[in-house]
DNA sequence: AATATTTCCGACTAAACTACTTGGAATTCA
DNA sequence: TGAATTCCAAGTAGTTTAGTCGGAAATATT
């Protein structure tokens, strides 16, 4: 029940391009250095992004990548779901592939996979990298707050 | 992010047994049957459930299984949790192997994967098999009531 | 024009994990 | 004794993960 490392970095450099937003492009490379990962590994995920048009490129050099929209019109669902593919915790509640479980309308089990998916689904659809820019802002504050005091 | 079957047979085998409850051993042989599940497979799974002491077993001919507790006493939680290890987005968050991310503190990607955990736990924790036996009682009634009408 | 920088693309891979299978020993009821 | 069961340990094919490797294409700078 763990998300991958596509969903994890993927999250770590769109949150590294949010805190970076309107300052033009940013190389792969010093996302790489930062957020500690693999820089071709990096590449292969970033691709993804820029495919499902969360991120857009500059090629050639000083070129590097941003995001395509302000970081508060970009949830952390949209991110994790063009990494990871459909977000739930059984096949059963992801989209359309309802084959094979035949009994969805009295399948117990299928509820509870149900509200688990709904309530992860609460969280990352109702997060954005705005709101994480803000929360960054309040740890910021808190630490300097108890560092002075 | 999906579970793994281990979760997913591992709950419907106990929901198998909370609508069995009280009625003596049931076999691995008719748990399997009726929720398909390979028989030496789930025999791995229980055999997890049982040192988790979430079951226990009755040994020889007309032996089998039974749940350790009364269904209301136990948690989606529980079961999850013994077959799967601990729940969660990230290691950061998952219990107390906080290494690797040493600045916790200022992480806010963290922030997010706290909030997954903490909503997930929270859906599991307090859905008991009892719950889910109730569940199905509310089903079975919209049924015959969209039947008869 | 040449060069350095950078994205873009496709193939390969070791290691781990998943979802089992196989074979048999031990226990208990009839 | 024999049938039904749980208990136990090991093996295994296939998939997934988390990368690596090598180079082509595009662009800014010199």
């Amino acid at each position: 029940m763990k998300f991958s490392t596509k969903g994890r970095y993927g999250l770590k450099a769109m949150f590294d391009l949010a805190v970076n937003y309107g300052e033009g492009p940013i190389t792969l490379k010093n996302i790489a250095q930062r957020q500690e990962i693999s820089e071709h590994y990096l590449e292969q995920l970033i691709a993804t992004l820029r495919r499902a048009k969360l991120v857009k490129s500059v090629r050639g050099a000083q070129g590097g990548y941003m995001l395509n929209h302000p970081p508060e019109e970009i949830t952390v669902g949209d991110i994790i779901r063009s990494l990871e593919g459909p977000v739930g915790p059984a096949d059963c509640v992801m989209d359309a592939d309802a084959e094979e479980c035949r009994n969805q309308e009295s399948c117990v089990t299928r509820l509870v996979w149900a509200r688990i998916q709904e309530s992860v689904n609460d969280v990352i659809d109702t997060t954005t990298l705005g709101d994480m820019l803000e929360d960054q802002e309040r740890m910021n504050n808190k630490k300097n707050y108890m560092f002075y005091i």
